[in-house]
DNA sequence: GTACGACTTCAAGTCGACTTTAAGTCAAGA
DNA sequence: TCTTGACTTAAAGTCGACTTGAAGTCGTAC
């Protein structure tokens, strides 16, 4: 198949295969003149990488898990470990929805003065809800690179 | 407060709190020689973004809401539709999570095999945890910029 | 025989939230 | 007086996952 082929069965955009290609997430069988040539086999490649990306993996780690065998061979202690990762985020996600519903019906005549937006507040800052949180887009930061002004 | 004061107490570097001051989330009282001062409130305006950052509110929505009245006045209805979007990532988070221990745990031989991973699989495919999902590290993609080979 | 459309490469651009760097300003202490 | 050290600015760099652009290469339909 050319790659306008699979691009268009996989919804994908041709660019995008390029780019996985040049990661190693994928592989063409050959080339027809300049042409890459994919086997059907991608398609089900791809749809592993979408999936792996929708549970929050990284390109890098999903090389790694399609890696070295051709074979497909998912290590379920990376599985588990995400497992938990997610289910830490799902709970962060509950306090912060909670914490919104009830800002957002609460009678107090301001949010400072609500007693539970504060003490969001002060979790929020004290990093309760760190990096990872509420579909953070942030790369995950490294906290604190820059001294917070040495004594 | 000098900024590096304010940075202490924040805990937040200072050249955030310049960045956030260049972007109007923050506003220095005046200067020193050359030196930012700020009021103690700022501190608490700090504590509001860390929230509304934990919450998923990108800066400039933020800025939004701190913006025009000096005195703060958060849209309920905002932390309402904030609540909804984490509501809806909550429930593709937990089915991923659900997928991702039962592919750990599944006796089947390659996960391919297992008729509930290949259901993962397809959903994610069909973009069922589109945008937004899992820790999502990227910038709230638009999907398809690029034809996808168009007939 | 040439125009077209689908492909190719490589380099550079994008997005958001910052950080880093280089070069300069300034008050205070030895 | 000179040196710290904390600040200042503006501009450029970072990270991940792509996208975009420019310039070139094909096979085929006219």
């Amino acid at each position: 198949m050319d790659i306008g082929e699979v691009a268009k069965r996989a919804g994908v955009p041709a660019s995008t295969l390029r780019y996985y290609e040049e990661k190693g997430l994928i592989r063409s069988v050959g080339r027809r003149g300049l042409r890459r040539q994919f086997s059907p086999r991608v398609l089900e490649q791809l749809a592993l990488i979408a999936l792996g990306r929708s549970a929050g993996f990284s390109l890098d780690e999903i090389a790694g898990m399609l890696g070295t065998a051709d074979k497909l061979q998912i290590d379920r202690r990376q599985l588990s470990e995400k497992a938990d990762e997610l289910d830490r985020s799902i709970r962060r996600l509950t306090a912060m929805r909670d914490g919104l519903r009830h800002a957002a019906d609460c009678s107090a005549p301001s949010h400072l003065e609500c007693p539970k937006f504060r003490r969001l507040m002060e979790l929020a800052v004290a990093g309760a809800f760190g990096d990872g949180c509420a579909g953070r887009k942030t790369p995950a930061r490294r906290r604190r690179t820059d001294p917070p002004a040495a004594t």
